[in-house]
DNA sequence: AACCCACCCAACCGCGAGGAG
DNA sequence: ACTCCTCGCGGTTGGGTGGGT
């Protein structure tokens, strides 16, 4: 038995989206909202079209602060970097770059960086990547090159039936919050510390201020000195086994907030920047990796595994 | 000018996860 | 515990476009 359509296909719509239906599914989730009911959605907004097709084109298209054209030679790294970590989770990736959706960075990465990487195996002087490339980027380019060479490149890295990326290391989901990546105004990076050069490279962010190097070079990581690590409430700890991390560090009262907001029920320790970055400075091993981000308020997290 | 081909990207499809009842 | 429903994700498709011949 085949799976119940989601919608009526006899009566809607498909293909590219004219401007008047733009305006109208603009208008009305400006007005309304989604109501939290995408299948609902169109006919409430007057629109011939499945809930599904309104979500992707609102999410991909219509939403306030998508970001269009082309990527900057850091989100090519972060990209890359991300991907050698963790692979197609393309709305991982698209959570760590404010303004881009994961159908785009999918579709740069499967029509341009994927032959731009395979152009730097080739003719490694002409790379304009970072000189010194982390260790996950050959087995990354090690997979790019054989997806290639393959017969059906469109679908040798994706293949379910034959997989050919296998993640170098778990990987921490983002918790929702940093999904509202509009709110964010840098990328965070993902790298271990032997990545430092590489780290420093796209790095020219906050996470300066937190090294104790004027040169902007960060040696810097988390250790697992117990002194570090704090609970973290409700179901959150769970979900950090889960998730392969050992521990978030908050800092900035609202983000704190929006933890116990989120359930938690043990109080969240609101460490201040200052703190965190003393934390981070006397780190004495470099063994963990983390995640670091930031919102527009000097407000964050940072997350280490 | 006409045709072919490769490329790009918006949109579709099907599946898994998870919440509600 | 189970079913149903919706959402969100990743893979794939196909129409539009531009360059080459």
């Amino acid at each position: 038995m085949g799976r119940a359509p989601c919608c009526d296909k006899a009566n809607v719509k498909k293909g590219p989206w004219s401007p008047e239906e733009d305006t109208k599914l603009k208008d009305y989730i400006e007005k309304h909202g989604t109501g939290g009911n995408w299948i609902s959605l169109p006919q409430r907004a007057g629109l011939k079209r499945c809930g599904k097709s309104c979500r992707l084109r609102w999410l991909n298209y219509l939403r306030p602060n998508i970001k269009h054209g082309d990527f900057s030679d850091d989100e090519d790294r972060i990209i890359c970097s991300l991907y050698a970590n963790i692979g197609s989770r393309w709305s991982i990736i698209a959570a760590q770059l404010p303004g881009r959706t994961d159908n785009d960075i999918k579709n740069y990465w499967n029509t341009k960086l994927k032959k731009k990487l395979m152009g730097m195996m080739i003719h490694p002087s002409q790379a304009k990547l970072p000189h010194q490339l982390p260790a996950s980027f050959s087995s990354l380019l090690h997979q790019v090159s054989s997806s290639l060479s393959s017969p059906s490149p469109s679908t040798a890295i994706s293949s379910s039936s034959a997989p050919s990326y296998t993640p170098a290391r778990s990987f921490a989901e983002p918790v929702p919050f940093s999904s509202n990546n509009n709110s964010f105004t840098t990328a965070a990076s993902i790298f271990s510390p032997q990545d430092s050069s590489f780290l420093a490279a796209i790095q020219n962010y906050q996470m300066k201020d937190s090294c104790s190097s004027s040169d902007g070079s960060c040696n810097n990581h988390i250790s697992h000195d117990k002194d570090l690590e704090y609970e973290y409430g409700g179901g959150g700890a769970s979900a950090t086994e889960q998730m392969g991390l050992q521990n978030y560090f908050y800092y900035g009262v609202e983000e704190s907030q929006k933890l116990l907001d989120g359930g938690g029920e043990n109080p969240i320790i609101d460490y201040g920047l200052e703190e965190i970055k003393q934390l981070i400075s006397s780190s004495s091993s470099c063994s963990n990796n983390f995640l670091f981000e930031e919102n527009k308020t000097s407000e964050g997290r940072i997350m280490y595994y």
